[in-house]
DNA sequence: GGGTTTTGCGCC
DNA sequence: AAAGGGCGCAAAACCC
């Protein structure tokens, strides 16, 4: 059954109309969807603008469907990228009325979204609630015009689960203990500076850098330390840590630290842990869908760039404990099932994938995951054409998918994920430059995107899918606390972690069946149980 | 002075 | 050894 949904712009009611009954207005939205017992597909405008002030009374959703997620999957399938994706855009556009454009959720130091100050109509003349009916059925039958519908449906499930997830993690956070952080930030750097200073360890290094060259430096000023060196007699192309390793100068070592644990105070250091963590939980704004391959993004936090080193501090509560799991080697796996490749679908059925396809590059594992991260990322250097012949040659089926993508994209044609995802067009920028002097570079370089969106969008399905099972079968009160691309977490008491490990095995078999049917590719997810995040790998 | 682009590097 | 896909973010660098 499928219910729509609309929210009161100022407060906890809103209106509720069952797929083909009659709108009723409801004054306690959150105990209405509460009283469900699992068999609704709440159906809305936008998780992100209503889930969260249902999450905060208590209640939660079993399924969704998002409309303005669902709607910019389906404008990039009908070649229509980067138009405004809201109910209210796909209603102006299917009526020929003048298109609003997305107002972004306006988002606040971890705090959730706010509301927004217009009024949700748009001047239509039609009640919320009807307006998402209607495009709802619109939708659906936009999306029965598809080439694989039954493969686009799974896509919107499994993106609309996304989002439901996405808004409960910014709204349970991910253990964070504040205590551990800043002994670790205190360690590393000293006490914390007052504003405007630089912690001492940082200043100490800063000094080293400028004896070392004689002169003043400011080591963040990539110019000045090109100048530096350039006065010592030496010529560096940039700053880049990896140029100055090769560098023989006695500036070299404190700088690199320098640089190093600048990162960690200024991305991860006490300013960022003000914004963003609060009793003892990271808060962290998820985008869902917010890369192009349909990976996640984040618009603030940086959740997705927690540096190893502060990983400390992600700390189970006292009684409960952290089960983190990720996928090995996804997306050679995702590669050898979308492409029916025999042989490399024989290899994907070990454990080790890389150690199995060592055999074909001349016993080397090295060689071999060099092989397939070349294929899939479009390598052209070092051994890179030597091990590419070897992989045309032995896994045909998966060189020629890859390759066939790469063409596509070459000659400015789109290319889809397996369940529906549809790259963006090529820009008029780049029509432009594929004609003129620069043109084999610039094809080149889109060939490569292409090239990876298949697998990368594929591989980001296929994680979707798995969190939207797992989600499902988890008990109360474990929960969903961090997700990157191919790896979850799990915050749960420590009596549940039998029940949370198999959960996890459960999904990636459920998902990978979802996705591939039978196919011989395993997706193996090993989940491990840690007090502390750092002890997971 | 303010807005935009570049640099460099963290994560997958 | 340093090439190849996707991001976000802070500070510097650049530009009006």
């Amino acid at each position: 059954m499928y219910v729509v949904v609309a929210a009161d712009p100022e407060g906890r009611g809103g209106t509720l109309r069952p797929e083909d009954g009659i709108a009723a207005h409801v004054t306690d939205l959150a105990a209405a969807i509460a009283g469900d017992a699992g068999e609704v597909r709440w159906v809305w405008g936008d998780t992100r603008r209503i889930y969260p002030g249902v999450l905060a009374q208590g209640a939660r959703v079993g399924r969704c469907y998002d409309i303005a997620l669902t709607e910019g999957l389906l404008l990039a399938a009908e070649g229509r990228f980067g138009e405004p994706r809201s109910a209210e855009a796909a209603y102006a556009r299917a009526h020929g009325l003048p298109v609003p454009e997305d107002r972004e959720a306006v988002a606040e130091g971890g705090q959730g979204l706010l509301f927004e100050t217009e009024p949700r109509d748009a001047g239509f003349g039609i009640p919320e609630a009807d307006l998402v009916a209607e495009v709802y059925r619109g939708q659906l039958a936009r999306i029965a015009q598809l080439p694989e519908p039954g493969k686009f449906r799974l896509l919107v499930a499994a993106e609309s689960a996304g989002a439901l997830i996405a808004a409960e993690m910014g709204f349970h956070g991910m253990p964070w203990r504040e205590a551990v952080h800043d002994a670790l930030l205190t360690e590393l750097l000293g006490p914390r500076p007052a504003h405007g200073m630089r912690p001492a360890k940082l200043q100490a290094l800063a000094d080293e850098v400028a004896a070392a060259f004689g002169q003043a430096v400011n080591p963040d000023s990539p110019q000045q330390i090109v100048k530096a060196f350039k006065a010592a007699g030496l010529t560096v192309p940039s700053t880049r840590s990896w140029v100055l390793k090769q560098v023989e100068h006695p500036g070299v070592k404190p700088l690199l630290a320098y640089k190093e644990l600048a990162r960690l105070y200024s991305f991860h250091g006490w300013v960022w842990a003000d914004q963003w963590v609060r009793g003892d939980r990271f808060r962290a704004e998820y985008v869902v869908g917010g890369v192009v391959s349909g990976r996640w993004a984040t618009s603030g936090g940086g959740a997705l760039q927690i540096p190893k080193l502060m990983r400390r501090a992600v700390v189970a509560d006292d009684g409960w404990t952290l089960v983190v799991a990720d996928a090995a080697q996804l997306e050679p796996r995702v590669l050898a099932a979308m492409a029916q490749d025999g042989g490399l679908a024989r290899a994907a059925g070990e454990i080790d994938l890389y150690a199995a396809l060592a055999k074909a590059f001349g016993g080397s594992r090295d060689a071999a995951k060099i092989a397939m991260l070349s294929a899939m990322y479009g390598g052209t250097s070092g051994d890179a054409h030597k091990l590419l012949a070897v992989m045309r040659q032995r896994f045909p089926q998966a060189y020629g998918f890859v390759e066939d993508a790469a063409r596509a994209g070459e000659e400015g044609h789109l290319v889809r994920s397996w369940l529906g995802r549809t790259s963006p067009p090529p820009s008029a920028r780049w029509r432009a430059l594929v004609s003129g002097p620069e043109g084999v570079r610039a094809a080149r370089d889109r060939g490569r995107f292409t090239r990876n969106f298949v697998v990368q969008a594929t591989a980001a399905e296929w994680a979707n899918t798995l969190m939207a099972i797992l989600r499902a079968n988890l008990p109360d009160p474990a929960r969903l606390v961090f997700f990157q691309h191919d790896e979850v977490m799990v915050h749960c008491p420590l009596d549940q972690t039998p029940t949370v490990r198999a959960a996890v095995a459960t999904a990636a078999d459920e998902a990978t069946r979802l996705l591939f049917g039978d196919t011989p590719v395993r997706f193996p997810m090993e989940a491990v149980a840690v007090t502390c995040y750092a002890d997971a790998k």
